[in-house]
DNA sequence: GCTTGCTTCTACAGCTACTGTAGATGTTAT
DNA sequence: ATAACATCTACAGTAGCTGTAGAAGCAAGC
């Protein structure tokens, strides 16, 4: 069993946090030592490590609760799982397609750069993207239907 | 011209948002109607598109003031330049490298799910990602030096 | 020209997801 | 056993919005 400070620096999180995702129940209440000390599991070390990427990611933690529900019940009814797992790939695959337009502009941008100046910037309409973006953006909410 | 409405349609983006943005400097101030309305011309559109994206990707404000700044002095000395774009060029592939591992898994489950049940999902494992992740991201810090 | 209805204005309160601080108590090292 | 550090609870503060109240602007129809 790992104290809440070992958990913390495994995961790159502060204490605090982990106790407040104990009280928003994201994370379950841990045991205690005899002295009141929170005790953690590798399990609880790996949950917390997800929830961090997936908040890096931009995920809010409703939607996080959401994927954490599917690996919390692996025996649900396959269309309510199946339908969360759609609704968060496709938000994986709108978010990785405007990295890449982010990415291939910086990379523009840093290779361009070595001959003096930044002379024409174009990052903005790189991710600011009309031709595709904001007609679909609009049935992309977070929150289902 | 357009009204402070017409720009939140375009850019799916709250009235109250641009006003706070605005008031945070990380859009200019927008000029004002006789009426005291304020009034936005296509690039503010594209400015706020690019910072809701952003925003959307995880993005926090003050890396996204980082990368305006490369757009709004395209004079400024390369080095300074080539250290914010880096910076960002660095965070985005990662973000893509976790994001393409969630979406391998969600697509996975999806499969699978077909035939029933998601008796074994490795959603958290996928994320949690010890092998490579969790010692890189210390330095992987928002902030600059 | 006046009313109805919608938009925008300012100002401020409330929300999510943390983050920091105070003061007490537990634990470890010398 | 005492200093140094970790953890505890409780609560206040921050970032980035979001909602609401009440007043004022504006456009359309009578």
């Amino acid at each position: 069993m790992y104290t809440i400070g070992h958990v913390a620096r495994a995961t790159d999180c502060k204490v605090q946090t982990i106790r407040y995702y104990e009280q928003i129940g994201i994370l379950p209440q841990a045991p205690r030592s005899e002295g009141n000390r929170r005790l953690y599991a590798q399990a609880d070390i790996d949950r917390l490590a997800f929830i961090r990427h997936a908040r890096e990611l931009g995920f809010p933690l409703d939607s996080i609760r959401d994927l954490l529900s599917l690996s919390d019940n692996p025996d649900q009814p396959c269309d309510a799982a199946d339908a969360i797992a759609c609704r968060q790939l496709d938000q994986a695959n709108r978010r990785i397609e405007r990295l890449n337009a982010l990415k291939r502009e910086l990379e523009r941008m840093i290779k361009q750069c070595r001959g003096g100046k930044i002379s024409d910037c174009r990052v903005i309409e790189v991710l600011s993207d009309h031709g595709q973006c904001l007609k679909d953006d609009h049935q992309m909410a977070e929150a289902s239907p």
